[in-house]
DNA sequence: TCTTCATGTGTGCAGTGTAAACTTTTCCTT
DNA sequence: AAGGAAAAGTTTACACTGCACACATGAAGA
């Protein structure tokens, strides 16, 4: 006997999973990850404190989807012009500029991707989106010169090497560890170290 | 005429902020950093539970001396093996196993020492021990090959390459974002390119 | 000795995560 | 169409947290 004429708020939200992962999402951008609460998202979406439950099991679980969605993001970033790439070289180069762009435009969400108990490292959907992104750094990490061994340990190597100087390199830059005087005017590119002999495409 | 003849608990701890220290460690370590609570580090203690901002003003300043000292661990893990060591090489080498060898003993602190919004970077006690750190990563990086330009840039380049890639390698491995078939048997000692020609000592 | 001050305790309050019981709406089956 | 199950909300309750505040205690110098 609720249906009055005025179309007042329904009782179902209809898509309260996503409207809180947006909300959290904001909170952490913008009063870090002290300032995230389920109950902020819950009321800044309008529903009940508790309304988050029926979507996320507990708090860690949305903090993984949320991981989850950085990784997706992560992706796009990196993928935003590989396409215009003609050799390796020069996707490599594009694929690492959109990394660090990404977590310097999202440090806060960076760090929660990389966060060893907030998020569960054995959900099988954040794996997924990080499997993802580790297809473009397998890629881009080819044909270097650096390493020897069998084929498929120096690819292990390089993969390796590569996701380590990225992944610490955006991490330094975001997380204020370093002496502003220093050494902040070297792009990742800079620091790569050049090959030995000259590279295919 | 509190002075009875048994020793009881004296009213004044002795030594308290350096107890809540070591409390708050322990709990980091055992129950990561969602079980640590100020109120538990006082009773851990045997104190009330307000007692610990006589010590510390907020719970910022608590995880910020506790990264500090994290950092100071850092640097005798670095140190360990150093004096010993005959040319930069081999001391590069030891001081990057030593480095790994603290984040993977103490996952949860290097986790925190990295923090962004969790400790305050403007604390020049922070500060300080990680410019104790810097000192041994700015030595261990000379006499690469591997960078060009005019010698302040390339010695810029080499401390910003190494320490990102030992960061890198070292929270990758500690943050359980790699499937483990992978590539996890590649030690930092791996990954670390060839120089182009032989290096002196 | 006495007064001052660092260092404790106790109380109170706003927030937080989460469990449990209940209510409302949707939706599927008959 | 009727009706019941299930999905998705609500309210209530509780233990825990950080922190502000007033007060108590004991050590140490004037």
């Amino acid at each position: 006997m609720k249906t009055e004429t005025t179309d007042a708020k329904p009782y179902h939200h209809g898509n309260l999973r996503d409207a809180l992962l947006a909300a959290a999402r904001r909170l952490l951008e913008t009063e870090g990850h002290t300032g995230l609460s389920l109950r902020k998202c819950a009321t800044a979406v309008g529903v009940s404190a508790t309304a988050p439950q029926n979507h996320f099991a507990n708090k860690a679980v949305l903090l993984t989807a949320l991981a989850a969605q950085g990784y997706a993001e992560l992706e796009t970033y990196m993928r935003r012009s590989l396409d215009q790439a003609a050799d390796r070289k020069t996707r490599r180069e594009v694929a690492l500029l959109g990394y660090v762009t990404f977590a310097q435009d999202h440090p806060a969400l960076y760090e929660l991707m990389f966060a060893r108990d907030r998020v569960s490292s054995n959900d099988p959907d954040l794996m997924r989106y990080v499997g993802k992104c580790f297809v473009i750094l397998a890629d881009i990490s080819k044909d270097f010169g650096h390493f020897t061994g069998d084929p498929a340990t120096v690819d292990a190597k390089q993969q390796m090497f590569l996701w380590s100087l990225v992944h610490g390199y955006a991490q330094l830059l975001t997380a204020n560890r370093l002496k502003k005087d220093e050494m902040l005017e070297a792009s990742i590119l800079d620091i790569i170290p050049e090959l030995k002999t000259g590279s295919g495409p």
